[in-house]
DNA sequence: GCCGTTTTCGGCCCGACTGTTTTCAGTCG
């Protein structure tokens, strides 16, 4: 009753606001208000480890799939159960979800004007340069922040110069292009090249890329490679000519940092082969997953740095490790953790009781379960399809066309969709069991929670998978309700893009995915994980918790050309991330398997 | 502000580079 009332009165105060939707607060949405609080405090000056305690809380808030909002409501005393969140932050939460807004945020706003903000995002300018501007010469926007350096007043402040103009005007520009992150499959090409580039290097003797790149992440803010060199000089000078940089940001004796022409960072470390390990280790982090190593470490008189791990006595330090990795987390008893897991999420407790997984690898994959062609919008061909999944060794796949709701993409009608079914039929003939070729269908949940094509045709295919692509903007219940009921539906295989975000480009709908993976338990389905770069939908997070439920995933290409067939790897890297092993993933198993697993249920 | 088999108070990871400084604060990762 009571979360009824809340939530309407909450409702009420969202609709009320122009532009807003109805909507129970996503986490992401709370960890952006905390966040915005973190920068106006850090902006005021607040104690440095206050404002640290409210970062780590708003990624615990990322971290989880459970919903802040629901639980804050419901039983509020519960959310300083999450590690990370204390009492002032909890009592934030529920103001937040009760009342819409923060109060102490609301003062800091009416104290410090929010275009402030944005020069924060400058490079090289920070928290308290960034104060002394505003309170010193009252420059709000970065307009008068540009006029002032042009004029020259800049360099009057204390601790500032004309290089420091220089630096500002030219991140003015950058402030926009900078700080972008792209898609991790982007990133990879531009990986790619610069590995080819330095192969040229003779000065190098071992190159690897570490920082978020390495931990697989969906997006990547910039790249951070590592050289083992006698050589720095040599090496740097090398790198600095690679063709694509377009400025260097910084050089010294070990670390160099330039900027390519789309605007991405790429910083350089050359170290010698005695610390390798340590610094592959401390340059792929994450920072989070660092600090509790380092806090470890302390406990057990060491010191880690990117240099090797050293053993305090006697105001003397021993080197111990440093070499490789492995070395690494080795001294202090750990294993050595896949890049994928160093979030500080449950790795370190998973490793205290021996239980690191095994994570699924692309080789572990035996079928692809969504897929398109020529028949709808897809470029290729069934047959095409086909023969490109057999080249690439996999052992069958789902043709999963549109359904007709869909009439821009020329989705299927039952009289079609038969029609390629008996296509499948005969392709399945001719290749005499060497591969297989399931009738599957990705049929749309309708605005009104029906299925797209009528049961009896449902009931013909070998695998559904149910997707919302209409009504994405309905509330957080109407879109749940349509999920759950497409769950409950007896010829629904998998939810294809379960959130249906495009990253960068379009937010989640709202749905409630804790219910939602329940109901998938419940039912006996299966939630996809959508490898396409930009979609890698389920999360990262999400997996993890349909792996804690026993909900098994399918990771699927739903490629619309030959070369979409390749982005399963992606999908590989976001599952290992979860914390997926090759059993958590439904199609690392024959068809025989996974039928046997959604079968029983119809 | 968070946290706790050394702690409910007193800690909180560590180092490189830059610009503005005559020894260091700020920023970044």
């Amino acid at each position: 009753m009571i979360r009824r009332v809340t939530r309407r009165w909450l409702e009420e105060v969202l609709t009320s606001v122009p532009g807003k939707r109805i909507a129970v607060l996503s986490n992401s949405r709370i960890a952006d208000v905390l966040d915005q609080l973190a920068d106006l405090l850090e902006f005021q000056g607040a104690n440095a480890f206050r404002i640290r305690a409210y970062r780590s809380a708003t990624r615990a808030i990322r971290n989880t799939s459970t919903s802040i909002a629901q639980v804050a409501q419901q039983h509020p005393k519960n959310l300083t159960h999450i590690d990370g969140i204390g009492k002032s932050v909890a009592e934030k939460c529920v103001e937040l979800v009760q009342r819409g807004s923060l109060d102490q945020l609301d003062q800091l706003l009416r104290q410090i004007p929010k275009s402030v903000l944005a020069m924060l995002r400058i490079p090289g300018l920070g928290p308290k340069k960034a104060a002394a501007i505003y309170q010193q010469l009252g420059i709000t926007t970065l307009e008068q922040l540009r006029e002032a350096c042009e004029a020259e007043r800049i360099r009057t402040l204390k601790g500032f110069g004309p290089k420091s103009e220089q630096m500002i005007l030219k991140g003015i520009g950058l402030a926009e292009r900078a700080g972008k992150r792209i898609y991790w499959a982007v990133a990879d090409q531009q990986v790619q090249q610069l590995r080819d580039y330095m192969a040229g290097c003779h000065a190098v003797q071992q190159l690897e890329f570490a920082g978020s790149y390495r931990r697989g992440k969906e997006t990547v803010g910039d790249l951070d490679l590592l050289v083992v060199s006698e050589d720095s000089t040599r090496v740097m000078d090398y790198f600095g000519r690679f063709p694509d940089v377009a400025d260097t940001i910084a050089r010294g004796e070990t670390k160099m940092s330039v900027r390519l022409g789309d605007g991405l960072q790429v910083d350089l470390r050359v170290v010698t082969s005695r610390s390798f390990g340590a610094a592959l280790q401390y340059f792929t982090g994450s920072k989070e997953h660092n600090v509790i190593l380092r806090s470890l470490a302390k406990k057990e008189n060491l010191k880690i740095n990117e240099y090797g791990v050293f053993r305090l006595e006697d105001q003397t330090e021993q080197v111990v490790a440093g070499q490789t990795e492995a070395d690494v987390y080795n001294v202090l008893g750990l294993p050595v953790f896949p890049p994928e897991l160093r979030e500080a999420r449950q790795e370190f407790q998973w490793a205290a009781r021996n239980e690191l997984p095994e994570l699924v690898t692309a080789s572990d994959i035996r079928g692809d379960l969504h897929m398109h062609t020529t028949a709808t919008d897809g470029n290729g061909t069934l047959e095409e399809m086909v023969d490109a999944a057999r080249k690439r060794g996999l052992d069958f796949v789902a043709i999963t066309d549109h359904s007709q709701r869909l009439s821009m993409l020329d989705g299927l009608d039952p009289k079609r969709l038969l029609d390629q079914w008996s296509q499948i039929d005969q392709l399945n003939d001719q290749l005499d069991g060497d591969f297989l070729v399931l009738k599957g269908i990705e049929c749309d949940i309708l605005e009104n929670g029906d299925m797209d094509l009528p049961d009896e045709v449902l009931a013909q295919a070998d695998w559904v998978v149910a997707s919302v692509h209409f009504g994405q903007r309905q509330s957080r219940e109407q879109i749940t309700s349509r999920i759950l009921g497409a769950l409950a539906h007896p010829f629904v295989s998998a939810i294809a893009h379960p959130t249906g975000r495009l990253i960068n480009r379009r937010d989640a709908y709202e749905v409630d995915m804790e219910a939602v993976l329940q109901a998938a338990s419940e039912h006996g389905k299966l939630m996809e994980l959508n490898a396409h770069p930009a979609r890698l939908d389920l999360n990262d997070v999400h997996c993890a918790a349909a792996k804690e439920l026993g909900v098994p995933i399918v990771i699927s290409t739903d490629a619309h050309s030959v070369a979409g067939l390749d982005m399963m790897r992606y999908g590989v890297l976001q599952a290992r991330r979860g914390g997926l092993t090759a059993s958590d993933v439904a199609n690392t198993h024959t068809w025989a398997e996974i039928q046997q697993a959604i079968g029983g249920k119809r």
